[in-house]
DNA sequence: TTACTCTTCTACATCGCGTAGAAAACACAG
DNA sequence: CTGTGTTTTCTACGCGATGTAGAAGAGTAA
């Protein structure tokens, strides 16, 4: 469902249509949706917050609200918020991951170190 | 569900309900659950994978199959599993851990640095 | 064998989600 | 203005997961 949006920009619901038959853009070869499901769908996000519509126009346009890699991360500080024991968490978390993210890891927290430096690059 | 659970060491379904029960071992005070229900739900678990129970003595007790920590980390696996962008994700991530729990990752990252060093510290 | 405890089976309501039809709201050509 | 095609909203259905529990079956101690 977010699979299908979290990829491009800004759209209405005919074109998300579109590029859903589009196996260029869409990675698991769908089967035709109707226009309505996909206004359904984007209502429903819409409420959720996950996008934001421009009414304005009338086929309104439809954006993400929150990147996905934002989002994504938002959903794991969630997920490690119902721990009591963070640390813990962390600890199998980093554990398991590759030494190449490892790496990044390190890199990344080296870099934000300083609490000042809390400005996350915009992709 | 998980919540009530995820707390304690191997149990009955009857001593799971009173600890249910119990401001002190549960947080959200409960209205008093059917044993029933509890037996219901620690089978889906069961089946999940969630617990594990011992069926030699009557009272049958069950156990986590894993811990808290480790669940919630697989579970911080999966979502970030669910990107193409690791990093971008990782990068989000970072951003916004308290201070204290970045100094914690760098120090685990440390830790973790050889490939071999891969033994988790078991709680 | 009985009486009591524990477990399994079955069930029902609710919820989120994927899907879409019917109807309402618009917008533009005549 | 009015019809006609497009877009959006309302409403709805099926499905699977979940919370809840009663009825019935299985075990066990007396």
């Amino acid at each position: 469902m977010d699979i299908l949006w979290d990829s491009t920009g800004p759209l209405s619901a005919n074109e998300l249509r579109d590029l859903l038959l589009d196996p260029t853009t869409s990675a698991t070869a769908k089967k035709p949706l109707a226009t309505t499901t996909i206004l359904t769908v984007l209502s429903r996000l819409e409420i959720k917050g996950f996008v934001s519509r421009d009414r304005s126009n009338r086929p309104h346009v439809y954006t993400y609200a929150m990147s996905r890699a934002d989002h994504t991360a938002e959903l794991m500080h969630q997920v490690l918020g119902t721990v009591p024991d963070r640390t813990a968490v962390l600890a199998r978390f980093i554990g398991d991951v590759s030494p190449q993210e490892a790496e990044t890891m390190r890199q990344l927290l080296g870099a934000a170190a300083a609490p000042e430096s809390l400005s996350t690059v915009q992709e």
